[in-house]
RNA sequence: GUGGCUGUAGCUCAACUGGUUAGAGCACCGGUCUGUGGCACCGGGGGUUGGGGGUUCAAGUCCCCUCAGUCACCCCA
């Protein structure tokens, strides 16, 4: 449509934002239950930061530009690199290990597809000097959690599991090394989505042979862990990283979310900076894009900032997220705030007139209801059945009118108007904010938000 | 960046093999209903059929370009 939004940008009416803020308040949610504090940084930041970590070829998918100060400048797509300078330079201040989330938007230049826009926002969590895999169960439990605040289960979503160490123990044990090493993991990346054949055929290019290329597609496989267990056990490396990694799986067992977690060696991530225990989510029907991907990054610290400490994080987007939750039903209930109560003009209308209403309205908001009224005179003094039909519509819970006698009526706009809870009180106790008057309104309008 | 598919009102869709001023439902706005409700009835605003060009007496319909969406690739968050 010409005229709107960018494309692969978004514009939130009311219903998407709600949609939004349904997801952002379960991040928040569950990064505090599990002791997480929020920071941010800014959103556009040296180019620099980027290409230095990810190469050059990266700014091609970056919106970046140059500033008025000659500075060569770049929106962010991804907060790892700012969170890095951030933590390593008070990097001996900061008490360890650091648990920190932050939802960031993020923007990259790319063709935008289901699931895939130029800007996101992702709940990023990190964790901070702590190099035992306790941490990695930690931090994918959050994730597994923040599926479950939002209604999602293990029938629906399913967190993969794989640690680099291990891959790379049992790929030298293999007799894979150098760039094959490289070749092997793009194709364990890609199994499932690209011919064995193909796959036989680049490990074959890159000189290994056919038993090493079969023994690499095999890790691929259900079951890849107890077969490495069997064939190489032996080995010092791979007997170690399969100790960590049969650790890492009790602790995940122990904080009650093994049963969204399958091993699935084949998980690779894109980014080269992970260094250990790497994970994603995806939704179990597999009609998605992945969920969230995380894992551990211990060198890139000093690679960035030059402090050598351990760290592991995930990102979760907000948008494969809030496809899922549309496609399994789970985003109806997340719908724009709606005012508790609606002045209409009743039957004092004509006394009152707009000047009473108004003083109505300003002294049920300094009580702390949210007040919706027809800002117009012509409405307030219009047919009591259309404005009763405008409160209906704005969706409040009650509507409130002066009965011209003295009194203030409310009553509940849900249900058979001869059925309607009403609510009945002195004119003046209201106005003057008489306390018992606005505890019954306010137990009043209590009652019917919980009958609703 | 490459290729396939799609594009009619805010939304869901109509419009026979090209043929009068492109329609409907929902939504929105106004009115009637002389006073307690999601109703009903009446009326209204809204589309240069994504945009541009071409073929034709005539294009929403056919052709080309372009833009956007979508899917696959690439790449990844």
């Amino acid at each position: 449509m010409a005229g709107g939004a960018l494309p692969g940008f978004r514009d939130f009416y009311p219903d998407e934002f709600a949609h939004r803020a349904h997801i952002m308040r379960a991040w928040r949610e569950v990064a505090r239950r599990y002791a997480f504090v929020e920071y941010d940084g800014p959103p556009l930041e040296p180019l620099d930061l980027y290409t230095k970590k990810s190469g050059d070829e990266i700014v091609g998918q970056l919106y970046h530009f140059v500033d008025k100060g000659d500075r060569e400048v770049a929106l962010r797509p991804e907060m790892t690199p700012t969170f890095a300078r951030m933590v390593a330079a008070r990097a001996n201040a900061l008490r360890k290990p650091v648990r920190w989330f932050a939802i960031p938007q993020l923007f990259r230049y790319e063709r935008a597809q289901r699931g895939r826009l130029r800007e996101h926002f992702q709940l990023n969590v990190d964790i901070v000097g702590e190099a035992s895999e306790v941490a990695d169960a930690e931090l994918l439990a959050v994730a597994i959690d923040v599926m479950r605040e939002l209604g999602l289960t293990s029938a629906d979503v399913r967190a993969r599991v794989s640690d680099r160490r291990l891959l790379n123990a049992v790929l030298t044990a293999i007799g894979v090394s150098g760039a094959a090493t490289g070749v092997a993991y793009g194709v364990l990346d890609k199994v499932g989505r690209q011919p064995d054949a193909v796959a036989f055929e680049k490990l074959s290019g890159a000189g290994l042979s056919a038993e090493s290329s079969a023994a690499i597609m095999r890790l691929a496989q259900p079951g890849a862990l107890d077969l490495i267990r069997s064939v190489h056990g032996a080995n010092a490396e791979v007997k170690s990283a399969l100790q960590t990694f049969d650790a890492y799986l009790a602790h995940l067992a122990a904080l009650g979310v093994a049963d969204s977690v399958d091993v699935d060696l084949s998980i690779v991530r894109g980014l080269a900076y992970y260094t250990g225990i790497v994970f994603e989510l995806f939704d179990a029907k597999g009609e998605l894009r992945a969920i969230c991907g995380g894992g551990r990054y211990d060198n890139l610290l000093k690679d960035l900032g030059g402090v050598d400490l351990p760290a592991l994080g995930f990102g979760m987007g907000d948008v494969v997220l809030g496809e899922l939750l549309k496609d399994r039903g789970l985003m109806t209930r997340a719908t724009p705030d709606r005012p508790a109560l609606f002045v209409i003009g009743g039957p004092g209308a004509a006394t009152s007139g707009m000047a009473g209403a108004l003083q109505l309205v300003s002294v049920l908001r300094a009580a702390g209801f949210a007040v919706d009224y027809g800002l117009s005179e012509k409405k307030y003094q219009t047919l009591p059945r259309s404005q009763y039909e405008s409160a209906q519509k704005a969706g409040a819970l009650a509507a409130i009118y002066f009965e011209g006698d003295g009194r203030v009526t409310a009553k509940g706009l849900i249900g058979k108007p001869a059925d309607a809870p009403t609510f009945a009180c002195d004119a003046s106790a209201l106005l003057s904010l008489e306390p018992v008057t606005l505890d019954a309104l306010r137990a009043f309008v209590q009652r019917l938000s919980q009958g609703s």
